[in-house]
DNA sequence: GCCGTTTTCGGCCCGACTGTTTTCAGTCG
């Protein structure tokens, strides 16, 4: 029996209880900082650790040195740490228990545990509720309240938000932060600002002379549930969906550094301190301290330009470079929104056979959809027929005969460019849903896997090397199969997968569907690294949906990805020439 | 414990808010 894959999520939860126990300890505190730098930084890696200590790459990984690399080898060969085990040893194991509930820090969960002889989340709240917490020392009866408050908010939370509910909400909150008139500017930061694909809470920035009075209309939004703190500048409530909203309000003429501060990331204005501390100057939201002298900056690109580098796009602000491009003056300009010309995978309601997955609108809206949007050219991509409903003949009779409706749409709209595409099955046994007779009267085919996911793998890059290596398919849709806070990524090899797209010119997708967003950001900036091509695409089910194409140019500039680099900002005259028209 | 176009030694971001304090610790972003 093979030992259980560790994956990078167990890895970072295992450093995290580390430093927690360093802390309890009272080690060295920047030790306890460097094993919490370690967890994050596995958490954002763009491949398996295991994988990466397999091929001897574990040291590519930033904050990870050798000490660290030596406690995961040992983890990998044995399937422990005899020193991590040790270190817990020596602590209440109820306090990791318990530990990264909000407000529960390694002190925190240390006295609890210790205290009250707390062995769980249930434990915790059982100890609350019959008033125990305030007897602590350092404890009362706001922190015992706020602790049964906290569980409360962790069970009904499930945790992080897609991108596309969370950008609705945040609308909300803003156009009603705008009704007054002391709100001069208001603005989404944080992870939203960047564009992240999940989104823990809502960040907001508004310009403002009056604080009092844009942080108490706030507190009083109609959604509130709760109101976490308010202060002189910042503010926290808890909305009836579950989400929390963070505000901060600082002067028009300094609204540039809070922008820059709120937007974040933690380790991208982490760097920038750190530089500007070799420069003797001191960053913070309210501007940067240079020899006594604060400056303040009403915009974000007067901020970097003070220290002396390009302005940075909000999705990039991730740490993995763009700070070191910004000062060598090579930041790559990166795909807009407004350089897309089509939307190429685009279900409709033709019913090609009963299908479980049929989309909301006709070809003609879809048609009408795509001219307002002012693209060139569309995929119509229903799914594909299959094979556990109809023989072979059938299914090339069912294609025929969506071909001739598609042709005469053509013909009747000069004005766009219209593919005849199919989204086809990847099978379980390797096989495509469409034979090849079929695929021939398309003009081109999106491929993808739809079934058996949990596959191993070896397998799983088998699969998807069959679709790569087809002549007939163009298009790998939603590459890693992952569903956001639902189901993970399948394996597959990476680079296999991309070598191969890269010699056969087959294009991965970056699907727009809220809940996919696939490829994911740091795979794509991988891809394009290897010279491989990609599509941003809808993925529609009704043309409402087509408006989704925001949120994947989002994730095409959080991976870098130039205008180049993808295929759909292509005129028409060069985009089909990708298919067989 | 990590890291290096000022360093292989000597640094390591900055500030706000809350609760329990009587001057500060813990947590967060």
């Amino acid at each position: 029996m093979v030992a259980k894959f560790i994956t990078n999520k167990e890895i970072a939860r295992m450093l995290r209880e580390v430093s927690a126990a360093y802390e309890v300890k009272g080690e060295n505190r920047f030790k306890v900082i460097a094993y919490e730098n370690a967890a994050t930084s596995v958490e954002h890696a763009t491949s398996e650790l295991k994988d990466l200590w397999e091929e001897g790459k574990l040291d590519t990984v930033p904050g990870l040195g050798k000490s660290i690399q030596a406690h995961l080898e040992e983890l990998f060969t044995t399937g422990k740490v005899k020193h991590f085990d040790e270190l817990k040893k020596e602590l209440p194991s109820g306090m990791f228990e318990i530990l990264g509930l909000p407000g529960i820090g390694p002190k925190n969960a240390y006295k609890l545990a210790k205290a009250l002889k707390i062995k769980n989340v249930k434990d915790l709240e059982e100890k609350a509720k019959s008033d125990k917490i305030q007897k602590i020392p350092g404890f009362g009866p706001k922190s015992q309240e706020e602790i049964i408050a906290s569980i409360a908010q962790s069970k009904s939370r499930s945790g992080r938000v897609v991108l596309p509910f969370a950008f609705e909400t945040a609308q909300r909150v803003l156009n009603y932060l705008r009704t007054i008139k002391e709100c001069e500017r208001a603005e989404p930061l944080g992870s939203l600002r960047r564009m992240v694909a999940t989104i823990g809470d809502i960040d907001i920035a508004v310009a403002s002379e009056k604080a009092d009075k844009v942080i108490s209309h706030f507190t009083k939004f109609r959604e509130t549930s709760k109101v976490l703190d308010a202060g002189g500048r910042k503010s926290s409530i808890l909305l009836t969906n579950g989400l929390q909203v963070d505000l901060l309000v600082s002067p028009t003429k300094a609204f540039g550094a809070l922008l820059q501060h709120f937007t974040g990331s933690k380790n991208h204005n982490i760097h920038l301190r750190e530089i500007a501390l070799k420069k003797g100057m001191s960053v913070s939201d309210y501007g940067i301290k240079f020899k006594n002298k604060l400056h303040e900056f009403e915009t974000e690109e007067a901020f970097y330009h003070f220290l002396d580098m390009d302005y940075i796009d909000p999705e990039l602000r991730e740490d993995t470079g763009e700070i070191e491009a910004a000062q060598n003056k090579t930041l790559p300009k990166v795909v807009k929104l407004e350089d897309i010309n089509g939307d190429i995978h685009l279900h409709s309601s033709y019913q090609i056979e009963p299908s479980h997955d049929l989309g909301k609108d006709g070809f003609e809206e879809i048609i009408k959809k795509a001219k307002i949007l002012g693209y060139k050219y569309i995929g119509l991509s229903d799914h594909s027929p299959g094979y556990s409903t109809h023989t072979k003949d059938q299914i090339i009779k069912l294609i025929e005969k969506r071909t001739v409706k598609i042709d005469q749409l053509k013909s009747s709209n000069k004005d766009l460019g219209i593919l005849n595409l199919l989204e086809i099955d990847i099978l379980t046994n390797g096989q495509l849903s469409v034979p090849e007779e079929g695929l021939k009267m398309l003009d081109g085919a999106i491929a993808g896997i739809h079934s058996s996911h949990n596959q191993d793998k070896k397998t799983m890059t088998k699969r998807m090397m069959v679709a790569i290596l087809s002549p007939y398919v163009q298009v790998i849709s939603h590459p890693t199969g992952r569903l956001l806070e639902q189901r993970e990524s399948y394996e597959v090899d990476w680079k296999q997968i991309f070598e191969a797209c890269h010699k056969t010119n087959t294009i991965l997708e970056i699907n727009a569907w809220p809940n996919r967003l696939d490829l994911p950001d740091t795979l794509v900036r991988e891809a394009i690294k290897n010279k491989v091509k990609l599509i941003i695409n809808s993925d529609s089910h009704q043309v409402d949906q087509m408006d989704n194409m925001k949120f994947g140019v989002a994730v095409a500039r959080r991976g870098w990805a130039k205008k180049d680099d993808i295929a759909n900002t292509l005129s028409w005259v060069e985009f089909r020439k990708l298919f067989n028209v």
